[in-house]
DNA sequence: TTTTATTCAGAACAATTTGTCTGAATATGA
DNA sequence: TCATATTCAGACAAATTGTTCTGAATAAAA
């Protein structure tokens, strides 16, 4: 069940928070990653690929290799992981569908909704991924605990 | 491109605001309803069909037949439509995808998402149909003024 | 140089969602 | 009663999204 986002994009949200919040590490394999997010290895891989295409981690090849933010985590906000895989496209498309939903021919809800939209970028793009860090481990933790077998 | 709805449930709203839009007529034909909403013809039907059996609409078949509210539109919500088509899922899931994500073990972003799908929520459960009348005639009116070839 | 462990790249596969077709059941009016 | 126009039901097809597989390129260490 996705909720706004493609699954791509939530896994790819999840791992950016990931490697933001173990920076001391030099980079991450993506089994690592793969296990602790408990997200299918090969997927995980494609989706880092593509965000490494974006400029926003790198990768290291060989026996050493693994991935890593390309920026300092104080300079990566989550909106543009979302608009790397997903595009903008939500934040300027009519919740209900219609053709041309703009201020000269609304929909029913255009009004509620665009303010709804506008929080919900300001929400993806006002903090950086650093503040994030506290609450990104402590989410992780839960999931070992809980998740996989 | 969907925002937070699957195309199903968009048309599906769409369609409901149309019969709530039109009640002066006994039954709408679901050809007319696709035309003027510009949807393919037999998916808007599978769609009502749907909708009648969650007893939103009902159907009159034969000759003189079509579809119909079963409700006034003052007894109608958005949110019945939603929860018949899509479900309620999107209002109790992650928007990260995390699994588990409650207040005990909260998603980075947990709280500020939380305020805006209780506000989303709210948007599409406060107001009935019957308000959104004029606004949805103006709609359509602009669909096939710009619209089909 | 060889072995080993990793990312990379792209194809192949699977599942889900979206959209189409066909024919039957039903109701109206001539 | 018969012709016509509609919904209904389910199978089918296409498109999109999600997932897995395979093998090559790369880099480190033995």
């Amino acid at each position: 069940m996705t909720v706004i986002f493609s699954k791509k994009c939530e896994y790819g949200l999840q791992a950016v928070l990931y490697l933001a919040a173990n920076m001391q590490e030099e980079v991450v394999r993506v089994d690592v990653i793969a296990k602790e997010l408990n997200i299918p290895k090969e997927f995980v891989s494609k989706i880092l690929q593509s965000l490494r295409e974006h400029g926003i981690i790198e990768s290291k090849k060989g026996k050493t290799g693994g991935f890593a933010l390309a920026k300092a985590p104080s300079e990566i906000r989550l909106i543009e992981i979302v608009e790397a895989i997903d595009g903008l496209g939500i934040f300027n498309s009519c919740v209900l569908g219609f053709p041309n939903c703009n201020p000269e021919h609304p929909c029913p809800v255009h009004d509620k909704w665009g303010k709804l939209r506008t929080e919900a970028y300001k929400m993806l793009s006002e903090e950086t991924l650093d503040r994030f860090k506290e609450r990104t481990l402590d989410k992780i933790r839960s999931i070992s605990m809980t998740g996989e077998a």
